[in-house]
DNA sequence: CGTGAGGATTGGAACGATCAAGGGGGAGGT
DNA sequence: ACCTCCCCCTTGATCGTTCCAATCCTCACG
């Protein structure tokens, strides 16, 4: 029936201290403990001194499981991981994640990746059931993804980095970059340059997010009196599809510029540019989407829109916060700017 | 003093089942639940499938706090994740997390990402005081970095994606790839295209990780009985210096073929010969090491050596699992073979 | 028909934190 | 002197699971 005493566990090395030592040797309840760790405005100046000193002595941290046990939080936010396609410039990924990382540590929160199984909802489900998460991060509801419909009817807490194009009555927050002003800042940049017949290549119809950048396309030069009839391709989103495009593009339309949803089909634009011997920049310019790796990195330059992901992870987990702070707080929607960056191809 | 009867809970929606509500349902104690999903073999099978069911019905996922602060297991695997620099062409961390993420779900643990704080040792610290995670995975040990001597003296289980070149001494289980042996696949594979005078660029001598891989390249030559000397540049690994580099190698040794420690450096090359007009793979050939995006798409293609990161990934993960199942287990070194991409600039 | 062996199942305790409610004590008002 | 209030702190209960030891059941065997 001996109970053992807690004092005999401060010798054992790899025993984590807990509460319970830490109050005994500042002489004080597990609770006063507890509470110079979460309220510290509730101690008295002298007690919380002495609580915390003992606290760092002890190199103690609260155990994570017994206070999500308790508090039925996990303050740990999931992300599905979805990495760039082989074979595509997509540079999305990387430094979202980054900037997701860092944010939400500020927040107090940890990103916990998973990957979607076969079924996609049950990864969802048993994440958010088990309660290892308190909420979501979806990204790429790009494709019209069915999770935020899911998510939406389970009333799991989550924010869509992505508009939810196609549902127009979704009440989700959610935080996107407006493709379209991206766009038409890359084609004025363009008409500036002095270029009066400016080709667009994007995604085929079905893709929302290819016909919002498209519209910045066509608005662009509708205000600046230019044409755009049998200037556009819409195509698959691989460096072939761009290549063939611009070369059909460029047999029939003589297009001087061109302007891209991706960096990967702006590579294709190049590629078809060095089939034919002409010089990006020179010869014809080119801008692509998404400021990827290859358009800093290659020959010349590949001047690319540039989204802010940074502050994209900001409003995402601020946006989070709130939901979980104020379950059925109304939702919203924030659209951030992206910017230009000028290289060698234009 | 009433306390609240489990079976009240059954129509509360957002409540999640408890094991008490599987067993009370199934007419079994709780540990019987526990056991069902368990430890299914201790069951007699009509009780099991009894079980089973009514925890399909219920749609009962185990409480991971609860779990995690029983078992003192968290399930979840700790990753700092530093992003690629702007500015080079690596691109190692995304296909590794993606192939990470998957083999460890397989395993049955998540990936939990967090950033390296101002104190590095405090962000593993933390997460290993408060049961947050189980293990580490540290990557970019390439730097020579302290995490794995702090670790290792802290007697957490880890495993490092890297060898611990400054450390021989190390006894910590690693998985690597043999960047060597790349370089000298790709020497080998210019030495067969009939090159006879192939320069390397790498890193300052300081880089374990470059001299390793000049090693490649050294032996491939010596044994074709070829000339190395002049012919080699260690610089920074950005896409400026490895421009100077290949600049300065083409006006004083006139190669024939570059082989380079990174993409980033072969994208420098790909820049000086631009500079100059030649044309790469049909004047001068270039070999890259990653097989980034950029390597990928660039026209032409830029030939890479790639790491095998899947398997890096099933590795790690197996040396973390032996690690937990056996705190003290001898530690290991794996070693896996890159393979060459061949691509239009060779 | 009792009996022991061994597998199947059970109840109580514990993991380490927070919640909710309950004191002790000094200041201030009556 | 007494009551009240507020501040600071303590105590007991609880979150949902697994561990441990004990109990129940079943069945073969003497």
């Amino acid at each position: 029936m001996a109970r053992t005493v807690p004092a005999a566990r401060h010798g054992l090395a790899g025993q984590a201290p807990t509460l319970a030592d830490v109050a005994e040797r500042a002489g004080v309840s597990r609770q006063t403990v507890s509470n110079a760790v979460n309220n510290p405005e509730l101690l008295r100046a002298a007690t919380l001194q002495r609580v915390l000193s003992v606290i760092e002595d002890l190199g103690y941290s609260p155990n994570r499981a017994a206070r999500n046990l308790r508090t039925r939080l996990s303050h740990q936010i999931g992300l599905c991981f979805a990495p760039a396609q082989e074979g595509t410039a997509n540079a999305t990924m990387d430094r979202f994640v980054h900037s997701l990382v860092d944010t939400s540590r500020e927040a107090g929160y940890h990103v916990l990746l998973f990957a979607a199984a076969e079924d996609p909802a049950s990864s969802y489900d048993e994440l958010l059931r088990s309660n290892a998460v308190d909420g979501f991060v979806v990204t790429d509801t790009f494709a019209g993804s069915p999770e935020t419909g899911w998510l939406a009817a389970r009333r799991a807490p989550f924010v869509a980095f992505g508009r939810p194009w196609s549902q127009p009555d979704a009440t989700h927050p959610w935080v996107d970059v407006d493709g379209a002003a991206g766009v038409a800042l890359a084609t004025a940049h363009l008409v500036e340059r002095g270029h009066s017949r400016i080709a667009w290549i994007g995604f085929h119809k079905g893709s929302f997010i290819g016909e919002d950048r498209r519209s910045g396309w066509c608005r662009v030069l509708a205000e600046s009196g230019l044409p755009s009839t049998g200037l556009a391709a819409r195509v698959d989103d691989t460096v072939a599809a761009g290549r063939e495009a611009a070369a059909a593009l460029l047999d029939q339309a003589s297009p001087s510029a061109f302007v891209c949803a991706s960096d990967t089909l702006a590579l294709g634009v190049l590629h078809a540019l060095a089939d034919r011997g002409l010089r990006a920049g020179a010869d014809i310019s080119v801008v692509g989407f998404d400021d990827s790796q290859a358009a800093q990195l290659i020959p010349g330059g590949l001047t690319s829109v540039r989204q802010p992901l940074e502050q994209v992870a900001v409003e995402v987990v601020a946006a989070l916060q709130g939901l979980l702070a104020i379950p059925r707080a109304p939702s919203s929607g924030v659209l951030l700017e992206p910017s230009l960056v000028v290289r060698g191809s234009s």
